[in-house]
DNA sequence: CGTCAGATTGATCTGTGTCAAACCCAGTGG
DNA sequence: CCACTGGGTTTGACACAGATCAATCTGACG
Protein backbone atom coordinates (compact mmCIF):
# COMPACT_ATOMS: atom_id res chain seq x y z
CA UNK A 1 0.00 0.00 0.00
CA UNK A 2 3.04 2.51 0.06
CA UNK A 3 2.47 5.03 -2.48
CA UNK A 4 4.38 4.35 -5.50
CA UNK A 5 4.50 7.97 -6.35
CA UNK A 6 4.79 11.01 -3.88
CA UNK A 7 1.75 12.04 -2.90
CA UNK A 8 1.24 16.13 -4.40
CA UNK A 9 1.07 18.81 -1.97
CA UNK A 10 -2.16 21.17 -1.50
CA UNK A 11 -0.97 23.52 -3.69
CA UNK A 12 -0.43 21.04 -6.45
CA UNK A 13 -3.60 19.59 -5.89
CA UNK A 14 -5.23 23.23 -5.67
CA UNK A 15 -4.46 23.70 -9.41
CA UNK A 16 -6.19 20.96 -10.52
CA UNK A 17 -9.01 21.86 -8.62
CA UNK A 18 -9.16 25.07 -10.26
CA UNK A 19 -9.01 23.70 -14.06
CA UNK A 20 -12.28 22.32 -12.96
CA UNK A 21 -14.35 24.24 -10.76
CA UNK A 22 -12.69 27.81 -11.95
CA UNK A 23 -15.73 29.21 -9.36
CA UNK A 24 -13.24 28.04 -6.64
CA UNK A 25 -12.27 30.85 -4.07
CA UNK A 26 -8.77 29.94 -2.32
CA UNK A 27 -10.76 29.59 1.27
CA UNK A 28 -12.84 26.74 -0.45
CA UNK A 29 -10.08 24.93 -1.73
CA UNK A 30 -8.46 25.51 1.28
CA UNK A 31 -11.67 23.65 3.46
CA UNK A 32 -10.89 20.58 0.69
CA UNK A 33 -7.67 19.89 0.75
CA UNK A 34 -8.07 19.24 4.71
CA UNK A 35 -5.00 16.40 5.86
CA UNK A 36 -5.79 12.67 4.57
CA UNK A 37 -8.27 14.40 2.06
CA UNK A 38 -5.72 13.13 -0.44
CA UNK A 39 -5.32 9.59 -1.05
CA UNK A 40 -3.03 7.09 -2.68
CA UNK A 41 -4.90 4.29 -4.49
CA UNK A 42 -3.34 0.97 -6.16
CA UNK A 43 -4.10 -0.30 -9.69
CA UNK A 44 -6.66 -2.43 -9.12
CA UNK A 45 -7.90 -1.46 -5.80
CA UNK A 46 -11.50 -0.66 -5.07
CA UNK A 47 -12.45 2.77 -4.28
CA UNK A 48 -16.30 2.02 -3.24
CA UNK A 49 -18.83 -1.01 -4.13
CA UNK A 50 -22.43 -0.83 -5.03
CA UNK A 51 -24.66 -0.03 -2.37
CA UNK A 52 -21.97 1.53 -0.25
CA UNK A 53 -22.90 4.35 1.89
CA UNK A 54 -20.72 6.93 0.77
CA UNK A 55 -20.46 9.83 3.00
CA UNK A 56 -18.59 11.73 0.29
CA UNK A 57 -17.12 12.44 -3.52
CA UNK A 58 -13.86 11.87 -5.08
CA UNK A 59 -11.89 14.41 -7.11
CA UNK A 60 -9.29 12.74 -9.44
CA UNK A 61 -5.82 14.11 -9.30
CA UNK A 62 -4.77 11.51 -11.70
CA UNK A 63 -5.30 8.12 -12.64
CA UNK A 64 -8.55 6.26 -14.34
CA UNK A 65 -11.31 5.09 -12.57
CA UNK A 66 -13.30 2.48 -14.00
CA UNK A 67 -17.16 3.02 -13.14
CA UNK A 68 -19.14 -0.19 -13.10
CA UNK A 69 -22.33 -2.01 -12.40
CA UNK A 70 -22.79 -5.49 -11.69
CA UNK A 71 -25.77 -7.46 -13.23
CA UNK A 72 -27.41 -10.64 -13.80
CA UNK A 73 -24.66 -13.78 -13.45
CA UNK A 74 -22.54 -11.06 -12.18
CA UNK A 75 -21.72 -9.57 -15.61
CA UNK A 76 -20.42 -6.19 -15.04
CA UNK A 77 -22.29 -3.17 -17.11
CA UNK A 78 -18.74 -0.22 -17.57
CA UNK A 79 -20.95 2.99 -17.36
CA UNK A 80 -17.69 4.72 -17.87
CA UNK A 81 -13.94 5.74 -17.14
CA UNK A 82 -13.18 8.94 -15.33
CA UNK A 83 -9.44 10.76 -15.29
CA UNK A 84 -7.65 13.19 -14.23
CA UNK A 85 -10.05 16.40 -13.37
CA UNK A 86 -12.82 14.06 -13.32
CA UNK A 87 -15.00 14.05 -9.85
CA UNK A 88 -17.80 11.24 -9.31
CA UNK A 89 -19.45 9.69 -6.45
CA UNK A 90 -21.65 13.26 -6.24
CA UNK A 91 -24.89 11.71 -7.51
CA UNK A 92 -25.11 9.86 -3.98
CA UNK A 93 -24.18 12.60 -2.05
CA UNK A 94 -26.61 14.86 -3.74
CA UNK A 95 -29.43 12.52 -3.60
CA UNK A 96 -28.55 11.20 -0.07
CA UNK A 97 -28.55 7.32 -1.67
CA UNK A 98 -26.40 4.63 -1.25
CA UNK A 99 -24.07 4.50 -4.20
CA UNK A 100 -25.23 2.76 -7.46
CA UNK A 101 -22.23 1.61 -8.89
CA UNK A 102 -18.44 0.47 -8.01
CA UNK A 103 -15.24 1.93 -8.58
CA UNK A 104 -11.86 0.73 -9.27
CA UNK A 105 -8.65 2.04 -10.28
CA UNK A 106 -7.47 1.26 -13.40
CA UNK A 107 -4.19 2.58 -12.57
CA UNK A 108 -1.91 3.60 -9.80
CA UNK A 109 -4.76 6.93 -8.74
CA UNK A 110 -4.52 10.15 -6.54
CA UNK A 111 -7.87 10.72 -5.23
CA UNK A 112 -8.81 13.88 -3.38
CA UNK A 113 -11.37 13.19 -0.88
CA UNK A 114 -14.78 15.69 -0.27
CA UNK A 115 -16.52 15.01 2.49
CA UNK A 116 -20.55 15.69 2.13
CA UNK A 117 -21.31 18.23 4.20
CA UNK A 118 -18.35 20.03 2.03
CA UNK A 119 -19.63 19.54 -1.01
CA UNK A 120 -23.17 20.41 0.14
CA UNK A 121 -21.98 23.34 1.52
CA UNK A 122 -20.03 24.73 -1.59
CA UNK A 123 -23.17 23.68 -3.69
CA UNK A 124 -25.64 26.17 -1.48
CA UNK A 125 -23.10 29.34 -0.99
CA UNK A 126 -21.20 29.28 -3.98
CA UNK A 127 -23.46 29.40 -7.13
CA UNK A 128 -20.92 29.38 -10.01
CA UNK A 129 -19.76 26.35 -8.14
CA UNK A 130 -22.89 25.06 -8.11
CA UNK A 131 -23.30 25.66 -11.62
CA UNK A 132 -19.66 24.32 -12.28
CA UNK A 133 -21.21 20.99 -10.87
CA UNK A 134 -25.21 21.70 -12.60
CA UNK A 135 -22.81 21.18 -15.86
CA UNK A 136 -20.90 18.11 -14.70
CA UNK A 137 -24.53 16.60 -14.43
CA UNK A 138 -25.97 17.73 -17.13
CA UNK A 139 -22.89 16.86 -19.67
CA UNK A 140 -23.26 13.38 -18.09
CA UNK A 141 -26.65 12.97 -18.42
CA UNK A 142 -26.22 13.36 -22.04
CA UNK A 143 -24.01 11.27 -22.75
CA UNK A 144 -25.84 8.44 -20.84
CA UNK A 145 -28.96 9.21 -22.92
CA UNK A 146 -27.05 9.33 -26.29
CA UNK A 147 -25.55 5.77 -25.25
CA UNK A 148 -29.04 4.15 -24.62
CA UNK A 149 -30.17 5.08 -27.93
CA UNK A 150 -27.22 3.42 -29.18
CA UNK A 151 -26.77 0.28 -27.29
CA UNK A 152 -30.45 -0.19 -28.18
CA UNK A 153 -30.16 0.31 -31.85
CA UNK A 154 -27.11 -0.19 -33.13
CA UNK A 155 -25.42 -3.84 -33.91
CA UNK A 156 -22.77 -4.83 -31.53
CA UNK A 157 -20.10 -4.56 -34.83
CA UNK A 158 -21.02 -0.90 -35.00
CA UNK A 159 -21.16 0.01 -31.07
CA UNK A 160 -17.37 -2.23 -31.00
CA UNK A 161 -16.26 0.68 -33.47
CA UNK A 162 -17.53 3.63 -31.48
CA UNK A 163 -16.60 2.52 -28.70
CA UNK A 164 -13.04 2.10 -29.51
CA UNK A 165 -13.33 6.04 -31.10
CA UNK A 166 -14.30 7.13 -28.01
CA UNK A 167 -11.29 5.49 -26.23
CA UNK A 168 -9.40 7.51 -28.45
CA UNK A 169 -11.21 10.59 -28.19
CA UNK A 170 -10.80 10.60 -24.14
CA UNK A 171 -7.93 8.88 -23.39
CA UNK A 172 -5.45 9.80 -26.75
CA UNK A 173 -3.73 7.39 -28.71
CA UNK A 174 -0.03 7.55 -29.86
CA UNK A 175 1.35 8.58 -32.88
CA UNK A 176 0.88 5.19 -34.68
CA UNK A 177 -2.31 4.93 -33.78
CA UNK A 178 -1.88 2.84 -30.03
CA UNK A 179 -4.83 3.56 -27.94
CA UNK A 180 -3.17 5.06 -25.10
CA UNK A 181 -5.71 3.24 -22.71
CA UNK A 182 -4.68 -0.21 -22.30
CA UNK A 183 -7.80 -2.00 -21.44
CA UNK A 184 -8.89 -5.97 -21.70
CA UNK A 185 -11.14 -7.57 -24.03
CA UNK A 186 -13.34 -8.38 -20.98
CA UNK A 187 -13.54 -4.76 -20.25
CA UNK A 188 -14.15 -3.93 -23.79
CA UNK A 189 -17.13 -6.50 -23.90
CA UNK A 190 -18.43 -4.46 -20.58
CA UNK A 191 -18.77 -1.57 -21.93
CA UNK A 192 -20.17 -2.45 -25.07
CA UNK A 193 -22.53 -4.74 -23.43
CA UNK A 194 -21.94 -7.93 -25.37
CA UNK A 195 -19.71 -11.63 -24.58
CA UNK A 196 -16.23 -11.13 -24.38
CA UNK A 197 -15.97 -13.59 -27.20
CA UNK A 198 -18.16 -11.55 -29.22
CA UNK A 199 -15.39 -8.48 -28.69
CA UNK A 200 -12.63 -10.73 -29.90
CA UNK A 201 -14.30 -12.02 -32.87
CA UNK A 202 -15.08 -8.44 -33.53
CA UNK A 203 -11.66 -7.10 -33.52
CA UNK A 204 -10.38 -9.95 -35.57
CA UNK A 205 -12.75 -9.15 -38.15
CA UNK A 206 -11.83 -5.64 -37.88
CA UNK A 207 -7.99 -6.43 -38.25
CA UNK A 208 -8.84 -8.73 -41.25
CA UNK A 209 -10.35 -5.46 -42.84
CA UNK A 210 -6.90 -3.94 -41.87
CA UNK A 211 -8.81 -1.65 -39.44
CA UNK A 212 -7.40 -2.26 -36.67
CA UNK A 213 -4.49 -4.06 -35.26
CA UNK A 214 -4.04 -5.35 -31.71
CA UNK A 215 -1.46 -7.50 -29.44
CA UNK A 216 -2.57 -8.06 -25.70
CA UNK A 217 -4.38 -4.94 -24.82
CA UNK A 218 -2.53 -2.97 -27.04
CA UNK A 219 -5.19 -2.01 -29.63
CA UNK A 220 -4.32 0.39 -32.62
CA UNK A 221 -6.87 1.93 -34.73
CA UNK A 222 -5.26 1.84 -38.29
CA UNK A 223 -8.34 3.31 -40.40
CA UNK A 224 -10.31 6.05 -38.38
CA UNK A 225 -11.92 7.21 -41.22
CA UNK A 226 -13.78 3.53 -41.83
CA UNK A 227 -14.43 2.55 -38.38
CA UNK A 228 -16.26 5.58 -38.39
CA UNK A 229 -18.36 4.64 -40.87
CA UNK A 230 -18.66 1.15 -39.59
CA UNK A 231 -20.27 3.14 -36.19
CA UNK A 232 -22.34 5.00 -38.11
CA UNK A 233 -20.49 8.46 -36.92
CA UNK B 1 -55.62 25.39 -31.93
CA UNK B 2 -58.11 26.58 -29.54
CA UNK B 3 -57.70 25.42 -25.69
CA UNK B 4 -59.95 22.64 -25.18
CA UNK B 5 -59.20 24.04 -21.64
CA UNK B 6 -58.89 26.95 -20.17
CA UNK B 7 -55.49 28.02 -19.34
CA UNK B 8 -54.32 27.88 -15.58
CA UNK B 9 -54.09 31.29 -13.71
CA UNK B 10 -50.74 32.31 -12.19
CA UNK B 11 -51.82 31.62 -8.91
CA UNK B 12 -52.40 27.51 -10.01
CA UNK B 13 -49.34 27.61 -11.78
CA UNK B 14 -47.49 29.17 -8.43
CA UNK B 15 -48.79 26.53 -6.92
CA UNK B 16 -47.51 23.66 -8.93
CA UNK B 17 -44.16 25.59 -9.21
CA UNK B 18 -43.94 25.71 -5.61
CA UNK B 19 -44.29 22.04 -5.29
CA UNK B 20 -41.27 21.32 -7.49
CA UNK B 21 -39.27 23.89 -5.94
CA UNK B 22 -39.81 25.13 -2.71
CA UNK B 23 -37.05 26.84 -2.70
CA UNK B 24 -38.52 29.48 -4.74
CA UNK B 25 -39.70 32.98 -3.28
CA UNK B 26 -42.71 34.25 -4.31
CA UNK B 27 -40.90 37.17 -6.15
CA UNK B 28 -38.77 34.79 -8.46
CA UNK B 29 -42.08 32.93 -8.96
CA UNK B 30 -43.42 36.25 -10.48
CA UNK B 31 -40.92 36.45 -12.62
CA UNK B 32 -41.22 32.89 -14.14
CA UNK B 33 -44.47 33.66 -14.90
CA UNK B 34 -44.83 36.88 -17.33
CA UNK B 35 -47.79 36.94 -19.59
CA UNK B 36 -47.23 34.55 -22.64
CA UNK B 37 -45.02 32.06 -20.44
CA UNK B 38 -48.09 29.48 -20.10
CA UNK B 39 -49.52 27.70 -23.41
CA UNK B 40 -51.36 25.03 -24.14
CA UNK B 41 -50.58 22.08 -26.46
CA UNK B 42 -52.55 19.77 -28.19
CA UNK B 43 -51.99 16.23 -28.08
CA UNK B 44 -49.80 15.09 -30.48
CA UNK B 45 -48.08 18.34 -30.92
CA UNK B 46 -44.22 18.62 -31.07
CA UNK B 47 -42.74 20.83 -28.47
CA UNK B 48 -39.46 21.24 -30.19
CA UNK B 49 -36.99 18.50 -32.39
CA UNK B 50 -33.93 16.99 -31.78
CA UNK B 51 -31.16 19.88 -32.64
CA UNK B 52 -32.95 22.89 -32.17
CA UNK B 53 -31.49 25.56 -30.81
CA UNK B 54 -33.92 26.53 -27.71
CA UNK B 55 -33.45 29.16 -25.35
CA UNK B 56 -35.36 28.13 -22.77
CA UNK B 57 -36.67 24.87 -20.90
CA UNK B 58 -40.38 24.17 -19.60
CA UNK B 59 -42.29 23.00 -16.68
CA UNK B 60 -45.13 20.95 -16.92
CA UNK B 61 -48.09 22.27 -15.65
CA UNK B 62 -50.23 19.61 -16.85
CA UNK B 63 -50.27 16.67 -19.22
CA UNK B 64 -47.65 13.97 -20.44
CA UNK B 65 -44.57 14.66 -23.02
CA UNK B 66 -42.62 11.71 -24.44
CA UNK B 67 -38.85 12.47 -24.92
CA UNK B 68 -37.48 10.46 -27.24
CA UNK B 69 -33.60 10.48 -30.08
CA UNK B 70 -33.85 9.48 -33.37
CA UNK B 71 -31.51 6.79 -34.41
CA UNK B 72 -30.97 4.65 -37.56
CA UNK B 73 -33.58 4.41 -40.17
CA UNK B 74 -35.97 6.60 -38.30
CA UNK B 75 -36.16 4.39 -35.25
CA UNK B 76 -37.01 6.27 -32.25
CA UNK B 77 -35.64 5.89 -28.91
CA UNK B 78 -37.89 6.78 -26.21
CA UNK B 79 -35.78 8.13 -23.15
CA UNK B 80 -38.81 8.59 -21.04
CA UNK B 81 -41.85 10.29 -20.05
CA UNK B 82 -42.67 13.38 -18.00
CA UNK B 83 -45.66 14.26 -16.66
CA UNK B 84 -47.12 17.32 -14.13
CA UNK B 85 -43.97 19.03 -11.71
CA UNK B 86 -41.28 17.74 -14.27
CA UNK B 87 -39.01 20.42 -15.85
CA UNK B 88 -37.36 19.48 -19.38
CA UNK B 89 -35.08 21.19 -21.81
CA UNK B 90 -32.60 22.17 -18.74
CA UNK B 91 -29.85 20.26 -20.37
CA UNK B 92 -29.33 22.24 -23.33
CA UNK B 93 -30.15 25.68 -21.54
CA UNK B 94 -27.23 24.68 -19.41
CA UNK B 95 -24.34 23.03 -21.56
CA UNK B 96 -25.63 26.55 -24.00
CA UNK B 97 -26.02 23.05 -26.73
CA UNK B 98 -28.46 22.23 -28.93
CA UNK B 99 -31.72 20.31 -27.91
CA UNK B 100 -30.28 16.61 -27.88
CA UNK B 101 -33.90 15.11 -28.25
CA UNK B 102 -37.28 15.91 -29.31
CA UNK B 103 -40.32 16.43 -27.19
CA UNK B 104 -43.86 15.55 -28.39
CA UNK B 105 -46.90 16.06 -26.13
CA UNK B 106 -48.69 12.46 -25.68
CA UNK B 107 -51.86 14.23 -24.20
CA UNK B 108 -52.96 17.60 -24.25
CA UNK B 109 -50.20 19.69 -22.12
CA UNK B 110 -49.93 22.74 -20.20
CA UNK B 111 -46.80 23.72 -20.52
CA UNK B 112 -45.05 26.60 -18.99
CA UNK B 113 -42.09 27.93 -20.64
CA UNK B 114 -38.65 29.48 -18.66
CA UNK B 115 -36.43 31.22 -20.62
CA UNK B 116 -33.14 30.58 -20.22
CA UNK B 117 -31.67 33.97 -18.70
CA UNK B 118 -34.09 33.79 -15.92
CA UNK B 119 -33.39 29.70 -15.28
CA UNK B 120 -29.30 30.31 -15.38
CA UNK B 121 -30.70 33.70 -13.11
CA UNK B 122 -32.46 31.00 -10.47
CA UNK B 123 -29.46 29.14 -10.78
CA UNK B 124 -26.77 31.31 -9.98
CA UNK B 125 -28.93 33.72 -7.40
CA UNK B 126 -31.03 30.74 -5.32
CA UNK B 127 -28.76 28.01 -3.99
CA UNK B 128 -31.92 26.34 -2.73
CA UNK B 129 -33.18 26.36 -6.36
CA UNK B 130 -29.33 25.01 -7.78
CA UNK B 131 -30.07 22.01 -5.28
CA UNK B 132 -33.22 21.54 -6.61
CA UNK B 133 -32.29 21.46 -9.83
CA UNK B 134 -28.88 19.13 -8.86
CA UNK B 135 -30.92 16.57 -7.45
CA UNK B 136 -33.74 16.69 -10.58
CA UNK B 137 -30.22 16.52 -12.72
CA UNK B 138 -29.12 13.75 -10.30
CA UNK B 139 -31.92 11.72 -10.41
CA UNK B 140 -32.26 11.37 -13.99
CA UNK B 141 -28.50 10.35 -14.25
CA UNK B 142 -29.37 7.56 -12.24
CA UNK B 143 -32.27 6.16 -13.89
CA UNK B 144 -30.15 6.54 -17.29
CA UNK B 145 -27.44 4.98 -16.19
CA UNK B 146 -29.53 1.90 -14.43
CA UNK B 147 -31.33 1.71 -17.98
CA UNK B 148 -28.15 1.52 -19.72
CA UNK B 149 -27.17 -1.60 -17.48
CA UNK B 150 -30.38 -2.95 -18.10
CA UNK B 151 -30.80 -2.66 -21.69
CA UNK B 152 -27.29 -4.00 -22.22
CA UNK B 153 -27.58 -7.23 -19.94
CA UNK B 154 -31.60 -7.97 -19.76
CA UNK B 155 -33.24 -10.01 -22.64
CA UNK B 156 -36.83 -7.63 -24.51
CA UNK B 157 -38.72 -10.08 -22.36
CA UNK B 158 -37.37 -9.17 -19.35
CA UNK B 159 -37.30 -5.39 -20.25
CA UNK B 160 -40.73 -5.56 -21.17
CA UNK B 161 -41.78 -6.79 -18.35
CA UNK B 162 -39.95 -3.87 -16.54
CA UNK B 163 -41.12 -1.22 -18.78
CA UNK B 164 -44.45 -2.54 -17.53
CA UNK B 165 -44.36 -2.19 -14.43
CA UNK B 166 -42.28 0.73 -14.27
CA UNK B 167 -45.19 2.96 -16.31
CA UNK B 168 -47.22 1.36 -13.19
CA UNK B 169 -45.30 2.93 -11.18
CA UNK B 170 -44.79 5.89 -12.86
CA UNK B 171 -48.34 7.14 -14.20
CA UNK B 172 -50.27 4.48 -11.88
CA UNK B 173 -53.28 1.99 -12.68
CA UNK B 174 -57.07 1.56 -12.32
CA UNK B 175 -58.34 -1.03 -9.12
CA UNK B 176 -58.83 -3.75 -11.95
CA UNK B 177 -55.05 -3.75 -12.97
CA UNK B 178 -55.38 -1.27 -16.32
CA UNK B 179 -52.46 1.20 -16.42
CA UNK B 180 -53.76 4.46 -16.68
CA UNK B 181 -51.20 5.35 -19.69
CA UNK B 182 -52.29 4.39 -22.99
CA UNK B 183 -49.75 3.65 -25.02
CA UNK B 184 -49.57 2.55 -28.34
CA UNK B 185 -47.24 -0.80 -28.89
CA UNK B 186 -44.89 0.73 -31.01
CA UNK B 187 -43.79 3.26 -28.43
CA UNK B 188 -43.75 0.58 -26.33
CA UNK B 189 -41.21 -1.17 -28.42
CA UNK B 190 -39.13 2.48 -28.29
CA UNK B 191 -38.89 2.41 -24.78
CA UNK B 192 -37.95 -1.28 -24.57
CA UNK B 193 -35.20 -0.58 -27.72
CA UNK B 194 -37.03 -3.64 -29.99
CA UNK B 195 -39.38 -4.41 -33.17
CA UNK B 196 -43.25 -3.42 -32.51
CA UNK B 197 -43.46 -7.06 -33.70
CA UNK B 198 -41.87 -8.76 -30.76
CA UNK B 199 -43.34 -6.25 -27.99
CA UNK B 200 -46.62 -7.97 -29.77
CA UNK B 201 -45.53 -10.89 -29.73
CA UNK B 202 -44.29 -11.15 -26.32
CA UNK B 203 -47.51 -9.34 -24.93
CA UNK B 204 -49.50 -12.30 -26.44
CA UNK B 205 -47.09 -14.68 -24.35
CA UNK B 206 -47.57 -12.89 -20.99
CA UNK B 207 -51.58 -13.22 -21.77
CA UNK B 208 -51.30 -16.75 -22.45
CA UNK B 209 -49.58 -17.24 -19.29
CA UNK B 210 -52.23 -15.20 -17.44
CA UNK B 211 -49.71 -12.12 -16.45
CA UNK B 212 -51.38 -9.23 -18.39
CA UNK B 213 -54.47 -8.44 -20.68
CA UNK B 214 -54.78 -6.29 -22.79
CA UNK B 215 -57.54 -4.72 -25.40
CA UNK B 216 -56.02 -2.31 -28.06
CA UNK B 217 -53.60 0.26 -25.69
CA UNK B 218 -55.47 -0.56 -22.41
CA UNK B 219 -52.91 -2.81 -20.70
CA UNK B 220 -54.00 -5.04 -17.64
CA UNK B 221 -51.22 -5.72 -15.62
CA UNK B 222 -52.96 -9.20 -13.59
CA UNK B 223 -49.81 -10.82 -11.74
CA UNK B 224 -47.93 -7.68 -10.83
CA UNK B 225 -45.39 -10.60 -8.35
CA UNK B 226 -44.70 -12.74 -11.58
CA UNK B 227 -44.12 -9.90 -13.49
CA UNK B 228 -41.40 -8.50 -11.38
CA UNK B 229 -39.44 -12.20 -11.14
CA UNK B 230 -39.82 -12.36 -15.34
CA UNK B 231 -38.47 -8.54 -15.31
CA UNK B 232 -36.15 -9.83 -12.55
CA UNK B 233 -36.49 -7.25 -9.47
C1' DC C 1 9.31 -23.88 -15.17
C1' DG C 2 4.70 -24.08 -13.44
C1' DT C 3 0.69 -21.44 -13.07
C1' DC C 4 -3.08 -18.70 -14.06
C1' DA C 5 -5.55 -15.02 -16.19
C1' DG C 6 -6.60 -13.55 -20.41
C1' DA C 7 -7.08 -14.43 -25.47
C1' DT C 8 -8.51 -17.27 -29.25
C1' DT C 9 -11.07 -20.41 -32.11
C1' DG C 10 -14.70 -23.73 -33.18
C1' DA C 11 -19.37 -25.70 -32.91
C1' DT C 12 -23.90 -25.07 -31.84
C1' DC C 13 -28.24 -23.01 -30.30
C1' DT C 14 -31.70 -19.44 -29.96
C1' DG C 15 -33.71 -14.87 -29.23
C1' DT C 16 -34.93 -11.18 -32.13
C1' DG C 17 -35.13 -8.71 -36.33
C1' DT C 18 -37.04 -8.51 -40.85
C1' DC C 19 -40.32 -9.11 -44.45
C1' DA C 20 -44.90 -9.99 -45.91
C1' DA C 21 -49.73 -10.52 -45.56
C1' DA C 22 -53.92 -9.97 -43.31
C1' DC C 23 -56.91 -7.95 -39.91
C1' DC C 24 -59.29 -4.73 -36.85
C1' DC C 25 -61.42 -0.55 -35.92
C1' DA C 26 -62.38 4.42 -35.80
C1' DG C 27 -63.06 8.32 -38.30
C1' DT C 28 -64.28 10.55 -42.78
C1' DG C 29 -66.74 11.82 -46.57
C1' DG C 30 -69.93 10.86 -50.10
C1' DC D 1 -75.60 4.69 -43.60
C1' DC D 2 -72.01 2.43 -45.71
C1' DA D 3 -67.80 2.05 -48.29
C1' DC D 4 -63.20 3.83 -47.92
C1' DT D 5 -59.14 4.76 -45.75
C1' DG D 6 -55.23 4.43 -42.88
C1' DG D 7 -52.99 3.75 -38.56
C1' DG D 8 -52.26 0.41 -35.46
C1' DT D 9 -52.25 -4.67 -34.48
C1' DT D 10 -51.55 -9.51 -35.24
C1' DT D 11 -49.57 -13.73 -37.05
C1' DG D 12 -46.43 -16.57 -39.80
C1' DA D 13 -42.03 -17.78 -42.02
C1' DC D 14 -37.37 -17.23 -42.17
C1' DA D 15 -32.55 -15.60 -41.47
C1' DC D 16 -28.87 -14.27 -38.77
C1' DA D 17 -26.36 -11.82 -35.07
C1' DG D 18 -24.73 -12.93 -31.01
C1' DA D 19 -24.78 -15.99 -26.72
C1' DT D 20 -23.13 -20.09 -24.81
C1' DC D 21 -20.18 -24.01 -24.01
C1' DA D 22 -15.87 -26.25 -24.57
C1' DA D 23 -11.18 -26.71 -25.69
C1' DT D 24 -6.79 -24.80 -26.61
C1' DC D 25 -3.31 -21.36 -26.67
C1' DT D 26 -0.48 -17.43 -25.11
C1' DG D 27 2.25 -14.74 -22.30
C1' DA D 28 3.42 -12.61 -17.97
C1' DC D 29 5.19 -13.46 -13.63
C1' DG D 30 6.63 -15.50 -9.28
Amino acid sequence: MTPKIPLPDSAACYAKLKQTFNALTDNEAQSLLTPGSIRFYKKGEHIYTEGARIKGCYFIYSGIIKIYQTGHEGKNQIIKFDREGDIFGFRSVILHEPACSSIEALSDCILCYIPDTILLHLIKNNPGFAYDMMQIACKELGVSNHYIRDIAQKSVRERLAEVLLSIAGDFGMEKDGTLKLSITREDLSNIVGTATETVIRLLSEYKAEGLVDSRGRKIVLLNIEKLKTIAGL
